[in-house]
DNA sequence: CCTCCTGTCGGGTTTTCCCCTACATTTCCT
DNA sequence: AGGAAATGTAGGGGAAAACCCGACAGGAGG
């Protein structure tokens, strides 16, 4: 079930310890579907290679001697939409990994971690997974779920909503009309107003910009069909 | 490097589908480290089962017939705090899932997934990981991150519209009418039309759903403030 | 200099939204 | 069982918003 010769990953490693790039090079190297397609040992050097090199996979380490790692995670997701960018970093502090999270990583592995758990983990981001060391779970859970009160109350609310009620209102704050949402639904548009309604007062919204508000929230909008 | 004859995980199925609990045991059943010692239908059984058989790891479904999967998470993890508890769910809607790992789950599967994923997913949670499945990461990121997938085709024309058009379209997006942007930004609620007529042209779009998922696609939508 | 682009508005027509009302079914509560 | 509340369905009419046209001034560039 694995036959199929699909062109290897390439990685790129960012590090700033030599030994420690040839270390993940010999790790690599037994498996032909992972390819180390360059090395950069500072932040600039990752943000040239990273343009160059379009890697499918970017090994990061956040502490680079000229610029903070993080700091420039925004802009090699600019230059490179599609690499995924896996932290490999000595901080266990669980601020570092949300911000790592908040700035785009999909990935977050201390150095401590065993060799085989950076395999595991670069199957898991390649498979499209998030992949946090068991060793950082914890602080997650912690900086991670506070901070998102409102979700709880508005949650009951929107499951009070009726099927119709829920379904119209997620297609209004995707910005289509009454009259759009009708044919779709296979309704009179007069029926979609008064969902639209009942809904919107049912939650205590007002305007069209608060229920985008509130759907962003619940991550209601996403690109369907 | 795994030679020790360790004892098996003990599971626990808590679903009401009778069927799939079935799928489930001849799923596991040709693995020998894996352990089904016993299956549950309702949340009471469930917390009956949990106490009783203190399992390696819960695989549970948040849909039971008595009460939500979610309002007894808390109580699983009372009654046996060492079972590692794997929600497996239709529900796909990410407030489901911050919920779930709030209450402390440490891997979410939505049911449509490959039986190879629930492999997948015992694996890591038994390593100490969190396991979130790949359909998932979107909606769990969305809610933290401005944006992380690709967004290149179309750059360009979104490039090319002036800071006005840009910032106008933006708030479109997100569902503010031309009188709130025009307060906002201090202009007349004509010439706000403008820039979005302007805008919409160049982009090509004719309807606001369009330029929704335009923006969506662009990672334009994020809460503000 | 002349053109194109941008920033800024207004007039009018069409479309959509919003509030109210209406009624049949379904569901829930007692 | 019987009534109340919620749900699915839809129309009328006025208010609001969007949409199509045109306008003009200033700046950038050929």
């Amino acid at each position: 079930m694995s036959s199929h010769p699909s062109p290897p990953l390439r990685i790129l490693i960012a590090d700033d310890h030599a030994i420690l790039r040839a270390g993940l090079r010999a790790l690599l190297n037994p498996y032909p579907h992972y390819q180390v397609v360059g090395e950069a040992e500072t932040a600039r050097q990752t943000l040239e290679q990273v343009q160059k090199l379009q890697p499918d996979i970017l090994l990061l380490d956040l502490n680079l001697p000229d610029v903070h790692g993080l700091e420039i995670l925004g802009q090699i997701r600019h230059l490179s939409p599609k690499t995924r960018i896996l932290v490999l970093t000595m901080y266990t502090d669980p601020a570092y990994l949300q911000q790592a999270l908040k700035a785009g990583a999909v990935g977050y592995i201390p150095k401590h971690a065993a060799d085989t758990e950076l395999l595991t983990a670069l199957q898991a981001v390649m498979r499209g997974e998030v992949y946090i060391h068991s060793s950082m779970t914890r602080g997650l859970l912690e900086n991670l779920l506070p901070q998102q009160p409102d979700a709880e109350s508005s949650q009951d609310a929107w499951e009070q909503l009726s099927p119709r009620e829920q379904e119209v209102l997620r297609l209004v704050a995707m910005g289509y009309t009454s009259g759009e949402i009708a044919r779709r639904l296979h309704l009179s548009p007069k029926t979609v107003d008064t969902y639209r309604s009942r809904g919107m007062e049912k939650l205590g919204l007002r305007t069209r910009a608060a229920l985008v508000r509130f759907a962003l929230r619940k991550g209601l909008l996403r690109l369907e069909e």
